[in-house]
DNA sequence: ATGGTTGCATGGCAA
């Protein structure tokens, strides 16, 4: 099964790019996060039309949201409101097979990587906080978690370790939360199983680099991870790094994986 | 050090 997550920044925006995003990967079941658009509006006509029958979503008006879009039935699994707020950010489904998957759109956290000065960065603290806590109080199983986390974890997920240190998304702060979510659950980097960690990989690219793709400033906040049952059985993954050359792009990529859940 | 762009929705916020 061949499964893609994608921050798309706007699903009403970007149908026709997802058509082709679709076209190119021709995924099984694709994940999105940022689809900003309320349940009402949701294009579901538009997104049966690219083949996808069985389609969940979870949104609301301006701001995250977050669907799966499968080709085979999925069950809808209990919905949960991380952070006493209903803001959107997760979505799970079991998958035929009997898979968990999770789709998670972690908050961003602002500009300031202080919880003191910046409410924004202490919410994304206590997301990953919460995180860990129920994953922790669950048997791993067979289970895939994927979405846009907004991290990027290893010096190779950025275009400059150094130079990002104090930049959210890469503060050790971050990371390290980041390194007990994976911890709690076992979970297994599918991507960095198959791009190995001393290759430069990234799924972001800010829309203020105009200059795209000449100095390369990306970030790899875009995740496929497995628990250890499936990791034997991821055949491949990579980034649709090309998307972001495409016309009206989204700032992120899409990322896939293949996962023999068979 | 600062500002750079985008989307939603029409002012300013979050990314």
């Amino acid at each position: 099964m061949r499964i893609a997550t994608w921050n798309i920044n706007s699903l009403r925006l970007r149908i026709d790019t997802l058509r082709r995003v679709v076209e190119t990967i021709r995924p099984d079941v694709v994940c999105l996060q940022e689809t900003k658009v309320r349940d009402e509006e949701f294009p579901l006509m538009d997104v049966r039309a690219l083949g996808f029958n069985h389609v969940l979503y979870h949104g609301m008006p301006n701001y995250n949201g977050v669907a799966i879009l499968s080709k085979a039935p999925l069950k809808q699994l209990v919905t949960v409101d991380w952070c006493e707020r209903d803001d959107c950010r997760y979505l799970s489904a079991r998958l035929p097979g009997g898979a968990v998957l999770h789709n998670f759109y972690v908050p961003a956290g602002g500009d300031v990587p202080d919880p003191e000065q910046n409410d924004m960065f202490a919410h994304k603290l206590r997301f990953l906080d919460e995180m860990i806590h129920w994953f922790d109080g669950q048997k791993p199983g067979r289970a895939i978690l994927v979405g846009d986390l907004n991290i990027a974890p290893l010096e190779t997920d950025v275009w400059s370790h150094k130079q990002l240190l104090k930049v959210v998304s890469h503060t050790p702060v971050e990371v390290e939360r980041l390194g007990r979510v994976m911890a709690a659950h076992r979970w297994v980097d599918a991507v960095r199983h198959i791009v190995p960690p001393s290759q430069q990989l990234y799924s972001w690219w800010s829309y203020r680099n105009r200059t795209w793709p000449g100095d390369d400033r990306g970030r790899r906040l875009d995740h496929v991870w497995v628990t250890p049952a499936l990791a034997g059985r991821v055949k491949d993954a990579a980034v649709l790094r090309e998307a972001r050359g495409w016309d009206r792009p989204s700032d992120h990529a899409p990322v896939w994986a293949d996962i023999d859940l068979m």
